[in-house]
DNA sequence: CTTCAACGATCAGAATGCGGGCCAACCGTG
DNA sequence: CACGGTTGGCCCGCATTCTGATCGTTGAAG
């Protein structure tokens, strides 16, 4: 369904809202300050957050800016202090929504889903792998700051193909019929060679792979 | 500026936000009633609407539902009632936010704003490309400096088709099949030259695409 | 230490996209 | 009616990128 970040420094209602909102079908990313949060976005891509405004280090207001900054995905502030200064301040500095504590849950709740109703569908069968997030259907692969990296068609299939085995060792065999063709005739050493230029493109450290591991003997797996 | 619709039974309410709304720089249009409210939202195609709850007739929510089916436009509802479950009911009935009575004008103003934020200008299925404005249902697009280019049929279908595709990349026998027709047979390189005089038209570098992207192997697709 | 899977580098040919040129049909105009 | 201009469609050749193959090297397992 949809995956959403919560960034709240108290751990019971941090991890209440987890429950509440796993128990409703969400991916829960939650970050106990929004230095952490920032960062967690970077990586999973959150579909909507939740930002407490009291938090050590860096306020919500400023979570939120930099949120904002990265995308433009809603953003709900929860606060203890209704004042209508903070909730103003608060709108203004990029939120969607401005909720004050004590709330009820499914209110919380029923505000979170009437924004992401808003929200463009999504392709399905995104993914995301360490920074990089790879769009299927748009046919790229984004890297967490924005860049853009060129994956060739069948680079593309390599790892969407991987990425479907959802971790499992797929042999040489396996890969040579999912992406050439079953039917296809050649040799197997074509796999390694696109799996090296795979991973030229998408690993940090080429020479140590992170995601794009190999099991020898058996095949190459995609780890994450 | 924006075009507000506000539906609210109490006079001096009703004009106290006329007020703030038009010294906001807003087009206000209010109403005493759903009905009438609804009645002036099809007249008029306000962007945003502001409903009271509780109503002579249709009620809050019915007014909400009603015009969420006309159009997907921002909805505040303001109610005397704090009862988490009317809140619920309003934003699942289609609002965009649920603000209790008495509040102060400025958050909700606030809100308003928050919610007219999202939609900058996308009036049915015009969109912008660049510094090109594309406005399907008039047929025409103009540059930033006012400047109208000449599109043939073809080019304009091709543009509006990748356009509504949405950032997602098609093949070349989808836009045949889109633009041309489903059971059209010629060269597929046919799209590529329009691509190409599309490219002169509306590319400031057409040596080097920033909208309407190549994806080798796969085909076009237009970003932003 | 041996063996063999995996890796890295390189290269030629295939595939793909691009631009130019060409032609036929259509349109409004003189 | 002839004309030029515009538009849609088609073909060919060039440039670039991608792909599949080969081969020597590396390095881990036994």
């Amino acid at each position: 369904m949809a995956r959403i970040l919560i960034v709240e420094d108290d751990d019971h209602i941090r991890t209440a809202l987890r429950l509440m909102f796993e128990g409703e079908g969400f991916v829960v990313d939650d970050a106990p300050s929004g230095e952490v949060g920032v960062a967690l976005f970077a990586r999973m891509a959150s579909d909507v957050a939740i930002v407490d405004v009291m938090l050590p280090g860096m306020t919500g207001f400023e979570t939120c800016q930099a949120l904002r900054e990265a995308s433009d995905l809603p953003i709900v502030i929860v606060s203890a202090r209704d004042d209508t200064v903070d909730v103003v301040l608060g709108l203004e500095s990029g939120a969607d929504d401005y909720v004050t504590k004590p709330f009820v849950p499914e209110e919380l709740l029923a505000r979170v889903k009437a924004h992401l109703r808003r929200r463009p569908e999504r392709s399905a069968n995104a993914f995301q792998l360490g920074d990089l997030h790879v769009v299927p259907d748009e046919g790229v692969v984004r890297h967490a700051d924005g860049a853009e990296l060129h994956l060739t068609s069948t680079e593309f299939r390599l790892l969407t193909d991987l990425a479907s085995a959802n971790g499992k060792v797929l042999s040489r065999e396996d890969l040579l019929e999912r992406v050439w063709g079953y039917d296809y005739f050649g040799d197997s050493r074509l796999v390694d060679v696109h799996i090296r230029r795979l991973r030229m493109k998408i690993e940090p450290d080429p020479a140590s792979p992170m995601f794009l591991v190999t099991v020898r003997g058996a095949g190459y797996k995609l780890v994450l």
